[in-house]
DNA sequence: CTGTATCCCTATAGATACTG
DNA sequence: CAGTATCTATAGGGATACAG
């Protein structure tokens, strides 16, 4: 893990931009206790765009880690649910997830100190 | 966990945002077996430019994750240093970097299924 | 050696309108 | 309902030159 130009570096680095992006992980969150219909997922992360969700859900499908199944009735019913290997992902993601609830008010302290130092060698 | 926008959510998604970046992984790997100076980093992780490598420890030392030692030295000397916060950030990570390197075999082999999936849709 | 400053290009993401 | 298409705004990031 010493050379950050080998492999694993790389591959690590790849899944966290992909899953560090805006709207994954929300997505990954919210599916993670059951399938949702398109606009059910549009409800439950009222933030993201048309457009941005069915990105997010493409990249997804084509990670293997989302399942879309298609219903051709009218209205059509499109339903996304976590695969195996999505669900799989919970768990280092919740890893994740409980260092930042445990650090966020650390981190938010630091950036308070360090505005106030650059403001601070500003005035000076 | 399950409304997307509460701040827990918010908060894994903002720091993903932060270390998914392009970079912040490399350094912080990099950091993990002790304090480098500045060019250090930079022949370690060839890739990085000189501007994205300032950015991203400035990032870092903000959020509280690195320390930066300087010494008024001739010519001047920087050191910059995981902090305790930063290192306990490497289990969790470590964490996802073992699922990635687990499953990258079976994410490439969902991308290409898609992808020839996709092209056969386009020839028919 | 360790940065800043500037220019510029591209990728990402939001808004809006339209379609099967 | 579940998308696609288009336009636009912004941020990320590379190259280069310069500075303490």
């Amino acid at each position: 893990m010493k050379d950050p130009s080998n492999p694993v570096c790389r591959t690590i680095s790849t899944l966290l931009s992909r899953i560090g992006d805006k709207w994954t992980v929300l997505v990954v969150q919210t599916l993670g206790d059951g399938s949702r219909r398109f606009n059910e997922l549009r409800r439950e992360i009222p933030s993201v765009s048309q457009r941005m969700l069915t990105l997010t859900l493409r990249n997804l499908e084509r990670d293997g880690l989302v399942s879309r199944t298609v219903t051709p009735s009218i209205p059509p019913r499109v339903d996304y649910e976590l695969t195996a290997l999505g669900k799989s992902l919970q768990k280092p993601i919740c890893g994740l997830a409980t260092w930042a609830t445990e650090n966020v008010e650390a981190i938010h302290q630091a950036q308070a100190r360090f505005d106030a130092a650059a403001d601070e060698a500003v005035a000076a």
